[in-house]
RNA sequence: GCCCGAGUGGCGCAGCGGUAGCGCGGCCGCCUUGUAAGCGGUAGGUCAGGGGUUCGAAUCCCCUCUCGGGCUCCA
């Protein structure tokens, strides 16, 4: 490394290195197919891609013929040299390049910068390295389509990514996180752990709760419910279709008909699978006369919704088309706003201690002021409900960065990140302020003056849907539930026959307590059932022979693989029983 | 939806023009067992579905469905 890049941070340095790999990369593509066009190139988080549009798809031995290459030009070491030219001779020496053409059109500058490397020359800012030798360790992972400048209707080129790191090892290492994100991945330990399936015949993004799977959750809605219940919540039941007039009223029919599965049409009505809560809420709200008195009222839901999510988007149990989410409605004055804002923050706050999450982050979603049309017209009701999200957030100690244009089409919202297995950043909780529908709906209450006020709504989900819930806590835990949420609590091993009369009895205990038990009754080795209820990842297993029968003791093993040895039955039955309330520590 | 790749018994895989195989699991039996796999036997597949090419298709081609990697979109 010389002695220029040394100066420079990490992180400088690997911008360069993979945006340098990237032009290595281009020019061994361009080698192959000379008359291929060539998009962009930058360096991303882990590595570098180049999009092309070439006269025919990449295959694997593309992808090794052009690794070689790169590798070639790595040894020659030639130097990326810069020089600048005006528009108009970059415009020449990029004929025949169309989207390099664009992209020239696109610079406010007259003078160009361009880089090159051996016989490569492109379009480029910079920065780089010096010679093509100081690249570091990459690896070409996968060819992708995506469109040209990321829009649906441009053109698709091929994406060819690498992943680079200063040095082998920390490629290596990279390689390995992928390994255990695999590892972790939910979709892998659902269908291993017997937590969920889907079917072909059922459909694409309807998944199938397995038993174990539904008792999870059965879990985290009945924890999620007596925690809402406790601050105040009213939970309520609504059917999961309506009229179509519905959603002409609440404007998800002008702003989110894309997403909705088509009317079924009968007698003289339409009916819709509903793609939100919030309709029937309201409905519910304005069935009923409000004093100021009384709110805020909050109207909670575990709601199941249904969305057309186009096929490609479908994603195990994290993109589904039908999810239940864990939903609720806040009508209150405006006063109150705030304080009730706060609120949902602090239940977030305390599920996510309560579930494990750690890695996560605060995204103030607000509209996207070059494309007001996607959102419902109403300037003045827009800023003054992203001033009190600001103000909100602002007399938090939380640190949150604005995002223009991730609003909803009838507010704007607090959205809380969660970092998946993947390394993706996912939406698990939202809170929205919402002046519109209350508005649509023609929402009241009778204020102190005697004269009906418009409440404000706050739409607000806090452990997700429980399809998106399921799957981060999969991955959060790798499939070792702690034992208050972990669908199987303790497996009773009988060592022979003779054993299964006490064991059958003893989960009876258990079951009776409130536990999840199961006896494996089956006809293997203690250490055969052993190793099941270990893959199983179940926290304990408690083995019944000679010596413990007698003394109505259990031999009880963790799945860390510690022999606790023989306890009284009921001392593991208190300790199990005290690992089982929401949010406790495992041993 | 778009680009690329893939679908073989419940699961993981082999076979890639000449009559469908392995491991795990399942079932039956034997063993009666002490902390991560006891032994033996046996059943189970319209090779995702449909169409075509061929004397012959799991293998080649086309369409559909599902899954995966991305793009766009999103809880």
């Amino acid at each position: 490394m010389s002695a220029k890049l040394e100066a420079m941070s990490k992180g400088e340095r690997l911008l360069r290195m993979r945006h340098s790999a990237s032009h290595v990369m281009a020019q061994a593509v361009l080698e192959i197919f000379p008359m291929a066009k060539w998009a962009i190139g930058p360096a991303i988080d882990t590595g570098f891609y180049y999009d092309f549009d070439l006269p025919r798809p990449l295959t694997p031995e593309d992808l090794e013929d052009v690794a070689r290459r790169m590798q070639e030009t790595v040894r020659r070491g030639d130097a990326f040299a810069q020089r600048f030219v005006d528009k108009e001779e970059a415009r020449r020496i990029f004929a025949g390049q169309p989207y390099k053409i664009e992209l020239i059109d696109g610079i406010a500058d007259e003078r160009v910068s361009l880089y090159q490397q051996g016989p490569f020359l492109d379009l480029c800012e910079g920065p780089h390295v010096e010679r093509t030798d100081q690249i570091g360790a990459f690896k070409l992972m996968s060819v992708a389509g995506a469109y040209w400048r990321g829009d649906e209707r441009r053109p698709m080129l091929q994406r060819i990514y690498g992943a680079l790191f200063e040095t082998q090892q920390d490629l290596d290492q990279h390689l390995h996180q992928l390994e255990e994100a695999r590892r972790r991945d939910h979709r892998r330990l659902g269908r291993e752990l017997g937590l969920f399936t889907s079917a072909e015949e059922v459909g694409a993004g309807l998944p199938l709760w397995l038993p174990k799977g539904a008792a999870v959750r059965r879990i985290l809605e009945t924890y999620i419910v007596e925690e809402e219940r406790r601050r105040g919540y009213q939970h309520v039941y609504t059917p999961h279709l309506a009229k179509v007039e519905l959603y002409q009223r609440s404007g998800h029919w002008d702003h989110y008909r894309d997403s909705m599965f088509p009317p079924m049409v009968l007698e003289n009505e339409q009916l819709v699978l509903r793609p939100m809560n919030c309709p029937h809420h309201i409905t519910i709200y304005g069935a009923g006369q409000h004093s100021y008195r009384e709110l805020p009222v909050r109207l909670a839901e575990l709601g199941t919704m249904y969305r057309y999510e186009k096929s490609g988007e479908l994603a195990g149990l994290s993109r589904v088309r039908a999810m239940t989410l864990n939903d609720a409605h806040i009508f209150c004055r405006l006063d109150q706003l705030k304080d009730e804002f706060l609120g949902v923050l602090d239940l977030i706050r305390e599920a996510y201690r309560v579930l494990g999450f750690r890695d996560h982050w605060y995204r103030l979603s607000l509209r996207d002021p070059a494309d007001t049309e996607k959102y419902v017209q109403n300037d003045a009701m827009w800023d003054e409900a992203e001033r009190l999200l600001h103000e909100a957030m602002d007399e938090t100690d939380l640190e949150y960065v604005d995002a223009p244009g991730e609003a909803s089409f009838y507010g704007p919202k607090l959205d809380v990140q969660v970092r998946n297995a993947t390394g993706r950043d996912e939406t698990v909780s939202t809170i929205q302020i919402d002046f519109h529908l209350p508005e649509r709906f023609g929402l009241e209450y009778i204020g102190a003056d005697g004269q009906p006020h418009r409440p404000v709504i706050i739409h607000r989900g806090v452990i997700s849907t429980m399809e998106r819930l399921m799957a981060f806590l999969i991955e959060t835990y790798a499939g070792v539930f702690p034992v208050w949420l972990a669908p199987v609590q303790a497996t009773f091993i009988p060592i022979a026959d003779r054993h299964l009369d006490y064991a059958r009895a003893a989960a009876r205990r258990f079951i009776e307590a409130g536990l999840r038990v199961e006896v494996d009754d089956g006809q293997e080795r203690m250490s055969a059932k052993i190793r099941n209820a270990q893959l199983q990842k179940v926290p304990y297993m408690l083995v019944c022979g000679d010596r413990e029968v007698g003394g109505g003791a259990l031999a009880v093993r963790t799945r860390g693989g510690q022999d606790l040895g023989p306890m009284p039955a009921e001392a593991v039955l208190r300790r199990l029983l005290e690992e089982s309330k929401p949010g406790a520590e495992s041993t």
